[in-house]
RNA sequence: GGAGAGGUGGCUGAGCGGUUGAAAGCGGCGGUCUUGAAAACCGUUGAGGGGUUUUCCCCCUCCCAGGGUUCGAAUCCCUGCCUCUCCGCCA
């Protein structure tokens, strides 16, 4: 959410600087609400204040024993006409807080203009795709061929967009896990969380999947209103939810694998073919929560750091900034860390780096005290995958195979999977 | 699942329905004292919102959450959530 104080004295200059993601803000709208609000809540306060000035009276009245019936007549009407405009003020501020949670974010100046992923722009290529001598096979096809892959089987199980794996291949998605894990906690310096992967609906509030997104969740039957995760974020970065931190907490920076429950609404016919796309895939998640002066600093940190996850896989990868089109609903900006994928001939999401700036922890109401101001304002946070399991089992199958249709185990796995060099 | 107890400020912990946004203690911050530190003493110390071109002041809201009773609710009544103890069950 952004700053609805913001919002009332820098309105034009928002709504301009959200036209980048082709965003239209009501601008007249919002100024009308906002001044009937402000009439409104006037009343409501100067009523609020007779009654408990009368009310105070009356008690004193009455302890001195003195005579109150004339008084209680006086305040008599007041209680009605207070409820009136109370309940007037509460759906008018209901539809502003609606109004608030459907404005995007702000994009960071050094986002680009576009209307969509074609518009997005290369910062950095790292690697270079490999020259097959053959026709190089996708990652369905040489997981069929090898046993290792088996959708067939996960659609009778549950449905489309699962997958059972076997044997070798199991081994080495779990192994990933490992590794992303270890080199995170032992070269980067985050903490390693474990946390719940079902949630309820202020944590999903609290990070902005509800109330715009809930079509993408798998919501829970039974008595409480719970959800599966989309993704790490929703319960780590909630973690900050109502917090005031001390400024020597900061920076903190968290590590976290969970499997991800994505219903993928409204992407049917999308990579329908393998793993690309999946209703439950596994993900290693960073997430760090700093003052803001050092966002953006972090935002380009976190980014190498799962950029050097691709690097110890020797996968070749380019690293994109997103257009104003192309990012996300809360993010200010987003570095998207791209793999090349043999199998499609073309580079493919792997990560998504944000920085949200202030406006997860706005929701979350996480802040800080800043010893400058010595007030409590707050953090930013920044996410980003480092990185996706799925995409990077496929992009190892993809990159690593041979002409036999085996798969190269790529040196840095070795050592989690007993020293395997091949898997056939 | 059954039976009890409880949720108050950074923490501990008071709080007959009426100057209680909340006693007291601890902690934090500032000061006095000291060569320095500790101790002692003095002062200060919650969050959110609105008004006011505003380092001054005024007002409103918040004592788990949501409803209700009342002129007036931290205090009374309902519902939900959470925590603790005991019993049962269980990976």
């Amino acid at each position: 959410m952004l700053d609805p104080r913001l919002l009332r004295t820098n309105l034009d200059e928002i709504a301009k600087r959200l036209q980048i993601r082709s965003y239209h803000l009501d601008v007249d709208k919002l100024r009308s609400l906002e001044s009937k609000r402000k009439d409104i809540q006037t009343e409501v306060q100067e009523l609020q204040n007779l009654r408990n000035v009368r009310s105070k009276n009356i008690g004193q009245a009455k302890a001195k024993g003195e005579d109150i019936s004339q008084m209680l007549a006086e305040v008599d009407t007041l209680g009605e006409r207070l409820r009136v405009v109370e309940v007037e003020l509460a759906a008018l501020q209901e539809q502003l807080h609606a109004i608030y949670l459907s404005i995007p974010n702000v994009p960071h100046e050094s986002v680009p203009a576009g209307a969509s992923e074609a518009d997005n722009l290369e910062i950095r290529r790292w690697g270079e795709p490999k020259q097959f001598p053959y026709s190089p096979l996708d990652h369905v096809d040489l997981g069929e061929q090898g046993g290792w892959l088996d959708f067939a089987a996960a659609a009778k199980i549950t449905g489309a967009r699962f997958v059972v794996m076997r044997g070798k291949i199991a081994r080495m998605h779990r192994a990933l896990i490992q590794f992303m894990l270890d080199v995170h906690t032992k070269e980067h310096g985050y903490q390693e969380i474990y946390v719940p992967y079902i949630v309820n609906s202020d944590s999903l509030y609290g990070t902005c999947q509800l109330p715009k997104f809930g079509e993408e969740l798998f919501a829970l039957k039974g008595e409480q209103e719970y959800y599966l995760i989309p993704t790490a974020e929703v319960p780590v970065t909630n973690l900050a939810r109502d917090v005031i931190f001390e400024a020597d907490q900061l920076s903190i920076k968290y590590v976290c694998h969970t499997p991800c429950f994505r219903s993928e609404a409204g992407s049917y016919g999308k990579d329908t073919r393998g793993m690309i796309r999946q209703h439950q895939f596994e993900k290693v998640e960073l997430v760090q929560l700093v003052k803001p002066e050092d966002s953006y600093a972090a935002h380009e940190q976190l980014t190498r750091h799962a950029e050097s996850i691709l690097q110890k896989l020797n996968l070749p990868y380019r690293v994109v900034i997103l257009c104003g089109g192309d990012i996300g609903f809360q993010s200010a900006k987003t570095h998207d860390i791209e793999v090349w994928l043999p199998g499609q001939q073309r580079y493919r999401e792997i990560s998504s780096c944000s920085n949200f700036e202030d406006y997860q922890a706005r929701r979350l109401q996480a802040r800080w005290r800043n010893p400058t101001t010595g007030k409590v304002e707050l953090i930013h946070t920044i996410n980003g995958s480092g990185l996706a399991i799925g995409r990077t089992l496929v992009a190892i199958m993809e990159n690593y195979q041979d002409e036999q249709g085996r798969i190269h185990v790529p040196e840095v796995l070795q050592a989690y999977m007993d020293g395997l060099k091949i898997i056939e």
